[in-house]
DNA sequence: CTGTTAGCGCCTTCAA
DNA sequence: TTGAAGGCGCTAACAG
């Protein structure tokens, strides 16, 4: 390995000034610089990283953590909610280009030893990009006297800690409002997610509020998932058979992937969606506008999540004093078929065009100081 | 920020001992040890990440490097491959855990910089794994005496390197084989995907040579895509503008998301598929069996992909001598109802049943040393 | 079992 | 404009 001692003799000059022609720090005489720069050519050096790192206090690297549930099938498509953080991950990554900086990655589920494992991480990094849910409140707390965090969440209550934040509940209200209010729906059934996930318990919570406020309409049951398809399926079973043919008017599932296996689950057993009843979800995934119905759901603005996260972080390591600060992205309700909507017959033709996609409606964004 | 010394002090040892109980290499008395795990325990300490890299020369970082099309629209889900890299990506991620080791990003796309991009940020990590069609061959045979590389390709001619290979060309001619000998389909036309790219190039190729290679069959046109739905969108306008009522028998699409373009965009015209005209993809990506029709198509084993690829570069990591190999991962023929199958129908029932999927068929995997 | 000490490779202040 | 030299925090011989 070339080093910087390397170069400095073959170029007969000293460490200093090769360090001074690698950052372009100007102070350097025109034929010196020539020299050292084909000397580092030639030789085809690159300054090592971590010694880089240690002397100038800093790794360049910036830290994302994610959830990753159902660690027994860490990937199975149909058992986890794989596509949600990836798109996360791709506009965090796709921030970071020509910052210097790099991403480096981690997927944690929330066990014992996750505190331990996020120590030893950050130890690596300039800056942390954490989703909610991994670390209690307290524990990210006192990490982020460590190293500067970000929080990714769907709450606004940042408590001291930076977050960016999504409209969880103006989306699953505008969502019931819409199936209350055009589709006259009035029995409604929520497929839960896992408790332990603060965007489930949140979209559990905004249901039976926005629920609550509307006069006639009320919830016939709920049922219990885990986020997965499969958990929807099971869902879509056990509302099967336990609905003896009174089904609900509409089935409100806390995440898309879930949707999809119960509208599978209805379909096979002959019961019309949306004819017999409405189903949408939450967080617009690719797929589901690909579904047949197509899905009615509330779009996640996820790369914004991701690259504001990101932006917030860069912002917070230059300048370590900013006080924490909240964000609050919208979420958008996506209007397609499976509530009962027709828009498809309607949709505009032509290669630009969104199959299945025609209406949508937003609330703005929020962006406030924590109290 | 405490370091060993201050540790070393408080505990009052040397830095080595501190250092010793840090990687329980015993030659620590019990008590001893004690003292300075409460000591590092009550001062919060964590080694410095650069300090121990420059010391023990290593990062204890792996690099992915994964292509990026489309720089325009980055990650546009209609108009660029997402979902393919993520899935090796987190398979990646996954077989990292509990080695040390973490995984760092990046997307590039190929043009002039790259090079340079790629090797500074080789210079962050111990080893690489990187997409083919990024770098050419000579550059990355350069990379390759810098540090320990992967590629992951869609061929075997390691030529030197070490590639962990996908049997594309055995796939497409499963596909084509199905498409001719169970539905008699002889008027074949294909939609290619980007030429930049090795896989779409390779499968063109093979769709070329399996129609040759039967008699009867033949390629009755072609259209250009760029991997992206849209870009299928297109081809099908340009299909049924040039076919005036003379469809193919079969459209073969070179990856799954030009495919959902293309039959959404058929089956607008009011083009039925595949009851008028059959149509396949390569890849089966998640959406890919949520389709209607549910798409057949070509498996790539993108999890296995990413696995191996680890896997073989902690091996290189771990003994640099290693003589390069070429592993070629085996493809799957995912038949579902897009070819004309009737598969759905005959569907099991039950909560973990695969919607859409009934059979497969596939070939064996080999591991070979290249010439 | 424990301490001393010389690096690891680069940056940067201080002089010249 | 350039060089000398100390230090970043940790590890790993080598002694003892």
């Amino acid at each position: 390995m070339t080093t910087v001692y390397d170069v400095a003799r073959a170029a007969s000059v000293s460490t200093a000034t090769v360090s001074r022609v690698l950052h372009q720090q100007g102070r350097v005489g025109p034929e010196t610089r020539e020299r050292v720069l084909k000397v580092i050519a030639d030789m085809g050096f690159i300054p090592n990283a971590a010694a880089q790192s240690l002397s100038r206090r800093r790794r360049d690297l910036i830290g994302l953590v994610g959830v990753e549930r159902n660690v027994d099938t860490p990937f199975d498509i149909e058992e986890t909610s794989l596509l949600y953080p990836d798109l996360i991950l791709r506009a965090a990554e796709h921030a970071l280009r020509d910052t210097g900086y790099s991403l480096l990655l981690a997927f944690l589920s929330s066990d014992e030893a996750t505190f331990g494992r996020i120590r030893s991480f950050s130890a690596k990094v300039d800056g942390l990009v954490i989703s909610e849910g991994i670390l209690p409140e307290a524990a990210l707390e006192r990490l982020s006297h460590r190293v500067p965090i970000v929080v990714l969440a769907g709450r606004h209550d940042g408590g001291g800690l930076d977050v960016v934040a999504v409209e969880n509940l103006a989306g699953i209200r505008a969502l019931v409002g819409h199936l209350i209010d055009v589709h006259s729906c009035r029995r409604l059934h929520f497929i839960a997610g896992p408790p332990d996930s603060p965007d489930a318990t949140q979209r559990f919570e905004g249901f039976r509020a926005a629920v609550a406020s509307r006069r006639g309409a009320r919830i016939v049951g709920t049922g219990q998932g885990d986020f997965s398809e499969r958990s929807g399926a099971r869902a879509a079973q056990a509302l099967l058979a336990s609905a003896e043919g009174q089904l609900p008017d509409a089935v409100v599932c806390a995440n898309d992937q879930m949707a999809v296996g119960l509208i599978h689950e209805l379909q096979a057993a002959g019961v019309s969606v949306p004819g017999r009843v409405a189903v949408v979800g939450f967080d617009d995934l690719y797929p589901s506008r690909l579904l047949d119905p197509p899905l009615t759901t509330v779009r996640q603005p996820m790369r914004e999540l991701g690259a504001r996260g990101v932006a917030r972080l860069l912002e917070k390591i230059a300048n370590p004093d900013l006080p924490p600060q909240v964000e609050v992205l919208p979420t958008e309700l996506v209007i397609r078929t499976s509530c009962g909507c027709q828009v498809a017959a309607a949709a505009s033709k032509g290669p630009g065009r969104r199959p299945g996609r025609s209406t949508k409606a937003s609330h703005p964004a929020i962006t406030s100081e924590p109290a």
